[in-house]
DNA sequence: GCCAACGTTGGC
DNA sequence: GCCAACGTTGGC
């Protein structure tokens, strides 16, 4: 099982030898832009974490992907919610992610916590369902090899510069969550104040990994047994 | 270490 | 298919 996931990130980006390792500093760094800096990670306001000195630490994520067929070098990025339900033990790997602040996102993340199953570039974008995390981290083996559309040829083995999680199938939401739905809720909240005031699918709207704060998490299951706005 | 050029993401 | 937003690259 080798989910091939859009997982957006360039598939060529090299990177700054800071932005590899260095990884709290590097999550402190994708919260805020080019502003790394001790005040970074409050001003990330991403709460959640308590320590003035460690990186927030989320517990809930939202993860992108391509429902829809579409080929790149002639292999398709298709994978969808039913895909990965369709795999054995309905789980698969979260491979192919080449952008830095959505690794450093996967490497935070712990087994047992929830991910909401986004789907992106497609007809209606939206929420389709629920994941677990089964597996931390871990080598991603398609940057090893040549024929996988995400193949790096500047990862070594002998220190690979990607990383992926095992994630399980959960459930689907009780109705779809749209994107122009969150996005009516964000920009109501963002003028009234609200729980999705903040909400990384529109503040860093390019990240296909993202975290999300209890809140957030919350408020978007408590759209499940509504209607439609 | 700045920043313009370039490439990608992904909604529309 | 367009294109705005934004991450990455590389010259200086």
């Amino acid at each position: 099982m080798s989910p091939k996931k859009r997982a957006r990130g360039s598939k060529s980006t090299e990177h700054s030898a800071k932005d590899d390792e260095g990884e709290t500093v590097s999550s402190v760094k994708e919260t805020v832009g080019r502003k790394r800096k001790a005040a970074a990670s409050v001003e990330a306001g991403k709460k959640e974490s308590t320590e003035s000195s460690s990186p927030p630490q989320y517990c809930h994520w939202l993860m992108k992907s391509e429902p829809e067929s579409r080929f790149e070098n002639g292999i398709d990025m298709k994978f969808g919610i039913e895909d990965l339900k369709g795999l054995p033990n309905q789980t698969g790997c979260w491979d192919g992610v080449r952008n830095y602040q959505a690794r450093n996102f996967m490497r935070q993340m712990k087994e047992g916590q929830l991910a909401f199953f986004y789907h992106s570039n497609c007809k209606e974008p939206g929420i389709a369902g629920i994941m677990t995390i089964v597996k931390e981290a871990y080598v991603d083996h398609t940057q090893f090899d040549k024929k996988d559309v995400h193949y790096d040829a500047k990862s070594k083995p002998d220190n690979p510069k990607w990383s992926m999680v095992d994630v399980q199938y959960q459930r689907m939401m009780n109705r779809y969550i749209s994107l122009s739905e969150l996005k009516k809720y964000h920009l109501q909240h963002r003028a009234k104040g609200g729980p999705l005031k903040d909400m990384a699918l529109f503040t860093r709207a390019r990240l296909s990994v993202q975290p999300l704060t209890s809140v957030e998490f919350d408020f978007v299951l408590s759209l499940e047994d509504q209607e439609a706005l």
